[in-house]
DNA sequence: ACAGGATATGACAGGGCGTCAACTTCCGGC
DNA sequence: GCCGGAAGTTGACGCCCTGTCATATCCTGT
């Protein structure tokens, strides 16, 4: 036996990982499925096949399983943003690379989403606000910050401007998965110009 | 007895009134106390006296009344953003006074919440789609729209900057009601000018 | 004053929630 | 190997919420 997988190897710890990865999946598929209202615990708990009170040692309510699943997106997309952010050397080409991998991830999340769900009942929309998420905005105002820093761009509200950022990539992302053809480029170069676009005419900060 | 008043004179109309409006302001209370989540329609029938089967005759679920809730914050907001379209008569007006508009609301809705609320507990947000909200919406773009067709502003995609343009004005009304003290006129001055600085750089459209 | 329709009431059946004592499975020490 | 105990799973249970419905109460128009 190899010395490298020592430390996922444990049968229990197989199992702890193999259930919560059940239960996120079935609970993504039953809340596209029943919307998150009618989704419940059991829903999802049963087709997992474990029984109803193992999905409390994994999560503690329904709210807290769809957090994660929250959770889980952003986690995933924080390292994309990371390397847009490494592979690049101006900021305009930082913002737009960023936003380019945003919309590529928000269309691709979107096909294996579509999959389940019956035809379009109007389900509210949830959102939270993750640690992940946090860190996600931490990391695009970060980086208007070293712009700044280095020049790059005019002394404006970091954290207005990231919020303005995220808001309007959210935004345009979900208006751009309604149209048909999907065209990730077309909303990207919206979104970019109209931010690129405003930044000069932004307020300054007093030194 | 005067003929003017007799639509909604009958005693049975007011109390139908009288009633959703108790319903609605106690869900508005019991929502920002104990989060939308552990909010239930009992929690709200109880405050305002009247029995459980009674909540059934004005809303379906709980999911209901919190969609009218916030429908009758759209349909506060949308006469005001009207007037604002009346009252300029440059686009750049329009939008300016439309955002600081918003943003006033904003802050006059959040006092009125704030008294309800204990300490900072992490709500998930949930955000619907009304059909009030609907029409903001489609205000908006149409006075893009109206705009662009009079020579006020390029030729652009108007679905996408009207929803870029509530994108921001959302998110960077959220973020100003953090800081203290509230300035509403920082935030507009920032919304406007970011979205005012980039219409001139968005893609046009092909005619 | 009265008949009839509209609305309010609260008890009730159904079911989801979260817990817990009993059980099963795994791990480390001998 | 084997065993003792820790870790994790199970499903039945009590609690509470949900949505309904027969009944009672209250308008309203005549």
């Amino acid at each position: 036996m190899s010395h490298v997988a020592v430390l996922t190897s444990g049968k229990r710890e197989q199992t702890k990982v193999a259930n919560r990865r059940a239960i996120l999946d079935a609970a993504r598929e039953v809340f596209a499925e029943l919307g998150y209202e009618s989704a419940t615990v059991r829903d999802i708990i049963r087709r997992t096949g474990l029984a109803s009170g193992t999905f409390y040692n994994y999560f503690r309510s329904r709210e807290e399983v769809f957090e994660a699943l929250a959770d889980d997106g952003a986690a995933r997309f924080r390292p994309i943003l990371r390397a847009c952010w490494e592979a690049s050397n101006s900021f305009d080409g930082y913002l737009r690379a960023a936003i380019q991998a945003y919309f590529d991830f928000l269309a691709d999340e979107h096909e294996s989403w579509q999959a389940h769900r019956p035809a379009g009942e109007r389900h509210p929309r949830m959102t939270v606000q993750t640690p992940e998420m946090e860190r996600v905005f931490e990391e695009v105002r970060d980086a208007f910050l070293m712009a700044i820093e280095r020049g790059g761009a005019p002394r404006v509200d970091a954290d207005y401007l990231a919020a303005a950022c995220i808001a309007v990539a959210r935004q345009v992302g979900d208006q751009m998965l309604e149209r048909r053809p999907i065209d990730t480029v077309a909303a990207t170069d919206f979104a970019t110009r109209l931010i690129l676009g405003g930044l000069p005419a932004l307020p300054r900060l007093a030194t």
